[in-house]
DNA sequence: CCTTGATAGTCAATGACATTGACCATATAT
DNA sequence: ATATATGGTCAATGTCATTGACTATCAAGG
C-alpha cells in the first residue's frame, strides 16, 4: 500500500495516538504512576477543575455510568475524591488529590515533550498543520 | 485551552479517527452491512490476500486467541470463511467471502469520499501533508 | 402545599474486546 | 528420533462500555 495513500489514514491516526499514548504512560509507570489507561488521562483532564460524574459522562462522550466507574478507577487509584456539593445534596463533586494534580501536571510534561521529539523529527510546521488540520476536521 | 495547544493532541488524533470510522460505518450499516466495528474493517483489510489467525494478530498487534475471537466474528457475519492449508495441516487460513469482498470495496470507497470530503474542506495539501506528517511520525 | 418531571447517583446484567495460561496437533531442524 | 517452534483451541479473567430499573433530591406550576 502507498503509504500516503488515503485509505491508510485511519491507521495512520490510531497508530500515532497509541504512540503517544504509550509512550507518557510508560513514563508516568516510571515516575511512580503505574495502571494509568488512555481513558484514565482524558478523565482527569475533564475532571481537572471539579465535576460530577453526570459532566464527566457528557465531556468524555460517554454514559453516567461509565463515567462513575472511571471515576470509582480513579478514586481507587487515589487520583480524584469525592466530596459534596453543598448547594446539591444529590450531587458527588470529584475533584483531583494531591497526587491526582501531581500526575496531571506529569501527564502534560510528558506529552509535551513527547510532541517535541515529533517536532525534532519531522519538523515545526509539520507538527503545526498537522494541528491545525486536525481541528479544523474535527469541529465539525 | 488554545485549540492549537500540543496538550490537544491526543484528544484530535482520537476524535479524527472516531469521525471517519463512525461516517464510515453508519454508510456500511445504511448499505446492508451493519454491526461492523472499528477492529472488523482492520482485520478484513488485514485478511484480505488471505492469512491465518496468528498472522492476523501479527498485523493486527494482538494475540492469536484476539485474533481468532475477531475471525470468528467476522465468520459469524459471513464476511469470512476459513479454507484448510494444504502445506501445513495445523493452519487454518482466513479467505473473505464474496459478501466480504463486497464489504471491503464498499468501506474503502467510503473511507475515500469521507477523507474527499475533509479534503475539500480544509484543502487538498493540509491532508497531504497530515499523511506526509502521521505517516513519518508513526515508522519509528 | 403538593404533584410532576427532570436530574444525580446506584445496582445489576450484559456485551465487545482484549489478556494470560494451559493444552494438543503438526512442522521443522539437528 | 528427539527437541523446539508454531498453529489452534479452551477457559478464566480484566477493562471499558452499554441498557434498564431503581432511589433521592431538586425545581416548577397548579
Amino acid at each position: 500500500m502507498d503509504p500516503a495513500d488515503d485509505l491508510s489514514l485511519p491507521f495512520l491516526l490510531s497508530a500515532a495516538f497509541d504512540s503517544l499514548v504509550d509512550a507518557v504512560h510508560a513514563r508516568l509507570a516510571a515516575e511512580g504512576f503505574p495502571g494509568i489507561r488512555a481513558v484514565h488521562g482524558f478523565a482527569m483532564q475533564a475532571i481537572s477543575a471539579g465535576c460530577t460524574s453526570a459532566e464527566l459522562g457528557q465531556r468524555l462522550g460517554v454514559s453516567k455510568q461509565a463515567a462513575t466507574q472511571t471515576a470509582k478507577a480513579l478514586t481507587a487509584l487515589g487520583l480524584v475524591e469525592r466530596t459534596a456539593d453543598p448547594t446539591d445534596r444529590r450531587a458527588i463533586v470529584l475533584v483531583p488529590t494531591d497526587r491526582g494534580i501531581e500526575m496531571l501536571e506529569r501527564s502534560a510534561r510528558a506529552f509535551r515533550e513527547e510532541i517535541a521529539r515529533w517536532r525534532a523529527r519531522v519538523g515545526e510546521q509539520s507538527i503545526d498543520s498537522l494541528l491545525r488540520t486536525l481541528t479544523a476536521v474535527t469541529d465539525g
